[in-house]
DNA sequence: AAAATAAGATACCAATCGGTATCTTCGTGT
DNA sequence: ACACGAAGATACCGATTGGTATCTTATTTT
């Protein structure tokens, strides 16, 4: 019956759930322990310390939203489908999120930042490169004529993480994805805009 | 020397500054007693718990905000300048910031809402003030021919505060304001496109 | 089959949490 | 001048925190 992978599985994916919906430093140890139906000495076999599994927790889900999208992208055959299927990902958090509690970069970015400096870099880690990737989307379509030549990629991409993350704010505010449809709207036409 | 109504304001300020920037659970009441040099039978007798204080604290934060919003809005004189005084209060985030540790509006919504319910109410209330704001803003530009008839002002509302706060998160998560100005930039050429 | 090792349950620790009860002290009304 | 009530300091409460030490039990090695 017993299975140390499986073990560390479920304690990264319950602390996961946890973390993102209550917050890193409002779930006690307790409360994973109980939810997984473990106990401490499970936690601490596998995982060195809280922050240790607060930071993996982070980057497992950052790790899933990247290969989630990068997933999408490469199936897209033009950079307007590349660019649209980062708005549809978000979009889906309106009707089924891929986490639930919001986006896990917003969530502990907003949560560490002046506090937990060691979660604060994994954040600032991932969001360069999801910034970088969609100013590469740009480019390459620049390059490749898809894309009117001057078009700013590092302000659009910027606008579009914001927008889209800001958007995801609203949904948990309102419980309601009213806002954030109308953000993906208009970043579609902004999108739509500077194509050739 | 004693004053019990400085003393009160005193501990309202000693907390919000803090909740802002650790957090709301991850501020202890000795935390604050700490940092405003005073002991828990002063807290107690002006607050009536830990949640009070939470909320009086967010109010306190809001309030300030919106006012100071509105009292620049009202000296612009037209639709246009009305909108970009809102773009400028943000702006000011990156250089002399009106809170330190960001928009409180950001953190309580992301830090609330499935865990504080008492808080989350206070956030929604307040968005929703700001958002039928701008959504008014454009309505009276429409009406004294200033912006294009058809304008969504809803849409352009959301996109707005979506756009903002997400630029905000990102300020802080990179201790740098480009992204958010970049925002500003784009939010400014979108008003623009609407403007008579 | 016995011994060794790894997995995880249990019991405990000091520190800290929010909150209360009590006590001292300051300011005011008489 | 004196008493009284409010302001706030101090001491304490049980519950919970992250973490550790120890013990049992399942699995693998010999």
């Amino acid at each position: 019956m017993r299975n140390p992978e499986l073990t560390r599985s479920i304690i990264l994916e319950t602390a996961c759930e946890l973390f993102n919906t209550q917050g890193y430093k409002a779930t006690s140890i307790s409360d994973i322990t109980e939810k997984a139906n473990l106990t401490k000495g499970a936690i601490y076999r596998h995982f060195q310390d809280k922050s240790s599994l607060e930071k993996e927790a982070l980057r497992t889900m950052c790790t899933k939203m990247l290969s989630d999208i990068s997933f999408e992208i490469k199936k897209a055959k033009n950079s307007k489908d590349k660019l649209y299927c980062i708005l549809d990902y978000f979009k889906a958090y309106g009707k089924k999120p891929p986490f639930i509690g919001g986006c896990p970069l917003m969530n502990a970015a907003i949560e560490a930042d002046d506090n937990n400096m060691e979660l604060k870099q994994v954040v600032k880690f991932i969001m360069q490169q999801i910034h970088d990737s969609i100013g590469t989307i740009v480019k390459n379509g620049i390059k490749y004529g898809q894309i009117k030549k001057g078009v700013p990629e590092k302000e659009l991409s910027s606008f579009m993480i914001s927008a889209l993350e800001g958007g995801v704010m609203m949904l948990k505010i309102f419980d309601n994805d009213k806002h954030l449809n109308h953000c993906i709207k208009l970043l579609k036409k902004e999108i739509d805009s500077i194509l050739i």
